[in-house]
DNA sequence: TAGCTTCAGTTAAAGGTTTAACTCAGAGAG
DNA sequence: CTCTCTGAGTTAAACCTTTAACTGAAGCTA
């Protein structure tokens, strides 16, 4: 069963999309720590916290969203916990479950951080990106992670 | 100074290119740790030695190429030297650079993981995107890291 | 030649992530 | 009612990565 080699076209491409895995998580989290303090990680728990009803999620659907293992959300809400920003309870309607809760400084923290953060979101992606580029990101990027959710 | 928020097509656009980079190195470590016993990033190590003249590149031109930081390098490289993949020598023809060489058995590591590899890549990004979106792809990576390069 | 500077590379310590084992609440079967 | 099972969440250990300090080679200046 021959494999099915990468065409020097195809080559170019993957060779361009490693670079960019590699190199834009490294460089969302230089300027969070830079300029927050905080990892870009803990900026989206934080900041996927404060769009939610309530500002409360339970953890699993926060790990859901949040594109993380539990044990890693897990570790990072309970360093979230210790500043203050988030606040951990049993769900009272089934107490499987734990609820996250953004606290107000938390909030603070998150208002603070925003314009930092979409700055720096929109000078590397969306400033050098065409509409129709965007366009085509958004539509790239939901294809391949849909084929790694399937597995 | 007004922040530039995302437009709600932009933080569509966002989230999805989030999931990405957060889910596609994990699913590339996944299948080489399952098939090959390496990292993604070791395989990347291996392989850009397998493509230089001699097998044989300084280590801060690996670093560059396999776009990792060069105390990250230096320990991977030790621990593929372990494993006798790896050749580490000092350049004779300056002290101050160190050279790595790809063993015979580095080698038939990269040969005996590669298939796998490049199955891979064509199932979670090649099948599902249609030759226009490849092309695509390969510009929107080259621009954003272009951006994070001029740092 | 001595001494300063620069830069490649390694090493050590601190911090983060993953994997595996464990705890505990609720649901369901007998 | 009790036993077992399932699944959420935490914890511990191993591993990996980053940051900062260190080593050592070559070049430059006096």
């Amino acid at each position: 069963m021959e494999p099915r080699w990468l065409t020097d076209e195809q080559q170019d491409t993957w060779r361009a999309l490693v670079g960019l895995i590699l190199r834009l998580p490294s460089a969302l989290d230089t300027q969070m720590r830079r300029d927050a303090g905080i990892s870009h990680f803990d900026y989206l728990v934080l900041s996927t916290l404060s769009t939610a009803p309530e500002r409360t999620m339970r953890m699993s659907e926060l790990a859901a969203e949040a594109e993380a293992s539990l044990p890693r959300l897990s570790q990072v809400v309970a360093k979230l916990e210790k500043q203050d920003w988030v606040r951990r309870a049993p769900d009272p309607a089934d107490g499987r479950y734990t609820l996250a809760a953004l606290t107000d400084t938390g909030w603070e923290k998150v208002v603070a951080t925003a314009p930092g953060h979409v700055d720096e979101v929109q000078r590397l992606v969306f400033d050098v990106l065409p509409k129709a580029q965007q366009r085509e990101l958004k539509e790239i990027s939901r294809r391949v992670t849909r084929v790694i959710e399937g597995d």
